[in-house]
DNA sequence: TACATAGTGTTATATTATAACATTTAAATT
DNA sequence: AATTTAAATGTTATAATATAACACTATGTA
């Protein structure tokens, strides 16, 4: 298991508190009071979390969540539930759909070792409104 | 049938004849000795593109591709191989994926407009390097 | 014509992310 | 414990990506 250092821990922590996707400087904003001064200090963070798969990137947001999933070490399956109204995202846990895509192959053979998929739509709250 | 204006035609062709996906800095600089001067008008033709289905934005990338698929009028069910060497992006057509994606329920029971994946690795030249 | 909608041109600025280099800390090896 | 190595930190500067705001022009349609 890995061990975070300082500043890893304190970028965890603010993420995996917070209810939606963070943004990198806003996440700088938020950790000011703890020394941390610079993009680069929450960047190098930020990679270096997504690499252990303790968060993963929105990428169609640019923003960052803790890994909802415990049984995920490392990001290479990622699949999210986006609401294009309030902006939930939601880590999508699905033994069908990890099934699915990791055993894909398209035409050329190409054998893929990642993935990252994203849905759009409108969760249920926004639905009603 | 949709017709492009002129920087939307610009910036349109430009895409479809690159052989892989470009980024907005670098269409601008490309497109700067057809009077396309500012990055809002290249953003501009790239929201509109993207909307109307021409092109699709990389996520992963920043990057935009010509959309691959004569049947894809809208980007509402988008999926990519993305080769992490020489960074090659095909836009895949497969009707067991999308259709599968399209009626992919979450447990929360909503239902998706949209999705958008891509799929990392190696591609077949560079498997063998 | 006149009205509405979409597109253009422009300047300025916001947001996201990395380069480069010096230093410090932690972990692994002897 | 001392040495070595890898990982992490601190800092300044800057690159790369994207949008706000406003004035104006072209196009389609009643």
């Amino acid at each position: 298991m890995h061990t975070l250092s300082k500043n890893q821990q304190i970028i965890f922590d603010i993420i995996d508190k917070s209810p939606e996707p963070m943004k990198a400087y806003s996440i700088l904003f938020n950790v000011q009071k703890k020394g941390i001064k610079a993009p680069l200090q929450v960047y190098r963070a930020l990679d270096k979390l997504v690499e252990i798969g303790k968060i993963h990137k929105i990428e169609s947001r640019n923003a960052f969540i803790a890994c909802q999933n415990s049984s995920c070490q490392v990001s290479k399956a990622t699949a999210f539930s986006i609401c294009e109204s309030c902006e939930k995202v939601t880590e999508i846990n699905n033994s069908s759909l990890s099934k699915y895509l990791s055993n894909f192959k398209d035409k050329a053979g190409m054998k893929y070792s990642k993935y990252n998929l994203e849905f759009f739509g409108l969760c249920k709250k926004c639905i009603t409104k």
